[in-house]
DNA sequence: AGATGTGAAGCGGTTCACAGCT
DNA sequence: AGCTGTGAACCGCTTCACATCT
């Protein structure tokens, strides 16, 4: 259900709401705000179960805590992060992700070298040491930040460790077991993409 | 045309077929390198003219010089950076660019103390200085790696220096004109994603 | 009046399946 | 035999339109 690709724009739109004290939103409303459509919004609303009041429109505070229930059901989300590079190091101390209910849990990397050195508060690690640091934990999330040449041994290294998910920064296609969730990010790619044909918009 | 969005995809595998002398690729072959099915390769392909042919696969040579001709136009797309922050200057020291055809033109941010920084061979500039940079260029992107309180500011500024795409790394619903072309990459809204149900994988 | 909730239509992209070429 | 090229079926998401409730 692609809904859940627009749970986390919904409630950032909300919690902006809850905060300028707007105890009351419409689907027209919330659908500008996260630049959606406003029908939409309702059926993503309603797929969730959401109660609305016609007329008036939906209780902020309700669907904050309904979205934000659906999106964590655990209170923190571990991270743990392969690749201390310029990107592994910008995302191990970005302040939004306490924010979002994430906690970065550890940071490593292959090269000798960089083993030992602190990046905000954190010690990177060597990558041998990922399953020690998954241990227990269940529903961690792998990032992947590494050049592309690791990029599939960073992802064998955090599947063996049992992570639900990889987020994966470097630019290449990735062989993961069918269970565990994949998603890819790639600055060139979306670069190349807008670059592409100077006509029409496109989102 | 979603086409697009894989094109960067094919290039990128193709380059890689190229690197290893093949000289030709079958679409069932492409399509598992890029993650994709053999009848979405051949429809994209097909739609590009694409010149196949049958019983063998398609000329790596021929479809890497196509595709690329497709995503690129002038030979160095110009990128203006705004916000020299850990992400600023990890995507403007990111060593990527210029073998996929970008090229920094310029890192710009609005607190004054960090103007005049060197970062990787670029000067840090001040946020007015944006329209200055741009000037004749055209097609530029811009890229906004700022604190989303900066973000609609930074976009503005981009959109009147005549930049004809933006790419958001903030997390925050930009307003632009709908002529400029806009993407966004946000971390937390992927780690949202991937953090939702412990079921089913989805691409 | 003003907004929700939702069946039904619409639309775009994906996948099938097979004819046709080498 | 193998693989392309493509019409047609399919599928899922989006959007409309309107009955329904406050």
């Amino acid at each position: 259900m692609t809904t859940v690709t627009r749970l986390p724009l919904y409630l950032r739109s909300l919690q902006r709401l809850a905060v300028a004290h707007q105890a009351t939103v419409s689907s027209a409303r919330l659908a500008e705000l996260s630049g959606l459509k406003a029908a939409t919004v309702r059926k993503d609303l309603s797929y969730l179960g959401a109660w609305g009041t016609r007329g008036v429109g939906y209780d902020v505070d309700h669907l904050v805590s309904m979205t934000r229930h659906q999106l964590r059901p655990h209170p923190e989300t571990p991270i743990l992060i392969v690749g201390a590079g310029n990107l592994g190091r910008a995302l191990s101390t970005y302040r939004g992700f306490s924010a979002d209910g994430f906690q970065v849990l550890g940071l490593f990397d292959v090269a000798r070298c960089e083993v030992g050195k602190s990046v905000g508060g954190l010690v990177v690690r060597h990558v041998s040491e990922i399953g020690g640091a998954v241990d227990g934990t269940v529903g961690a999330i792998g990032v992947i930040a590494t050049p592309p040449s690791a990029a599939q041994d960073a992802a064998d290294r955090l599947v063996a460790a049992g992570v639900g998910a990889i987020l994966n920064f470097a630019p290449v296609c990735l062989a993961v077991l069918k269970e565990v969730r994949l998603r890819n990010v790639d600055v060139s790619v979306e670069l190349q993409i807008l670059a592409y044909r100077r006509t029409s918009g496109d989102s």
